[in-house]
DNA sequence: ACAATTATAGACTAATTAGTTTAGAAATGT
DNA sequence: ACATTTCTAAACTAATTAGTCTATAATTGT
């Protein structure tokens, strides 16, 4: 029996929401405009604004799903093979992604603190909520691998996370202005020279 | 005398095209709207057309623009400082401007690059090319400082040219996702070690 | 002086945007 | 069975967008 009287959904929010997340990825905030994010998710506007009242609402909400995947997926491959290796993980997935796809889409977070920057006030604050947070999952991540004397730094962990996910983010940014594979072999290089 | 018949125009091109070329440098592309352009630069819509044809158009020839402007600049600040020094001064300005007005305008050949990627592919193209020709000024410059003695550095200076705006690149879209004080300090002194 | 040429201002267009409203469909508990 | 509640679809609104058109103003060479 349900509990609640009236028509019941015919979605369920989690799956719109990841319908949603997807399509703002790839497109960005202002490049999806509700019409196109409606057909993505299959619901029509009606349904949209009763369960989501807005489409920054939305996307905040995105946005924190976005974040809460990533660390759930990062933790349990840190489990498994490690920070260290999750690292340079990272690094093979966006080569991957650039080989096969031969474009790179980068880190939603990233990706919304810029276009956020400056025009969307609370949505900024809460990418650098979010922003932070992941930052902080790798920086604990390390200091395990340090600890186990895994792995070796003249850093601190915070430094040394800081420094990777900055030089990797910057990767995609210069990929996207056009970098030549020559280019980003080196950015590579230098990735993996930080964590062996 | 004047060369040409029929009205003269009321504005010089290169006057207007810098004050296109700020308004979006600051505001980006998409979010300049035309009405914003031509209140910036101080013209009307029926000129603007006459003129530069489109808005895309006029976004191209800001684009170009910079690259010029920049690299004269760059240019003349290394042959009075020298190649290293130009590097080290571009770090300064990045932090001298976070310091002043509490954000990062960042470059905007890169934000650009990511704006107009996989959506406008002829600007895309051009990017690139523009970012290319930075770099290899880049190259160049750091390539003299080597010869001369006055930089020490285990890589070719294309690498170290490509890993060092891709640190300061990253370092713009990093405070823009809300990146600490911590976070900044420990990126500047890795810049700071990669050309010292 | 005047025909030819070019520039300007502003009204206009057609498309797209986020968001609202409304009429009705589908479920509920009693 | 039926009143209540909730959901859905689609028409609608008001604002904004890039771009066009038109009437007129300002200059030229002859």
């Amino acid at each position: 029996m349900r509990k609640t009287k009236g028509r019941p959904k015919l979605f369920d929010e989690q799956e719109v929401l990841n319908l949603a997340m997807d399509y703002f990825w790839k497109h960005g905030y202002e490049n999806s405009s509700l019409d196109d994010l409606l057909k993505a998710m299959g619901i029509s506007k009606g349904s949209f604004y009763h369960m989501f009242g807005s489409k920054e609402a939305l996307f905040s909400k995105c946005l924190q799903l976005y974040r809460k995947k990533q660390i759930d997926y990062l933790h349990s491959l840190k489990q498994e093979i490690g920070a260290k290796a999750t690292m340079l993980k990272l690094v093979e997935m966006t080569l991957d992604e650039l080989k096969t796809t031969g474009r790179l889409t980068g880190c939603l977070l990233m990706n919304s603190g810029k276009e956020c920057y400056g025009r969307y006030e609370e949505l900024s604050k809460q990418i650098k909520e979010e922003y932070l947070t992941m930052q902080s999952f790798f920086a604990n991540a390390l200091q395990e691998d340090i600890d186990k004397g895994v792995l070796k730094t003249s850093l601190s962990a915070q430094e040394l996370s800081t420094r990777f996910m900055n030089t990797l983010n910057g990767l995609v940014l210069s990929v996207q202005a056009g970098a030549t594979d020559e280019m980003v072999e080196s950015i590579v290089k230098q990735l993996k020279e930080m964590v062996e």
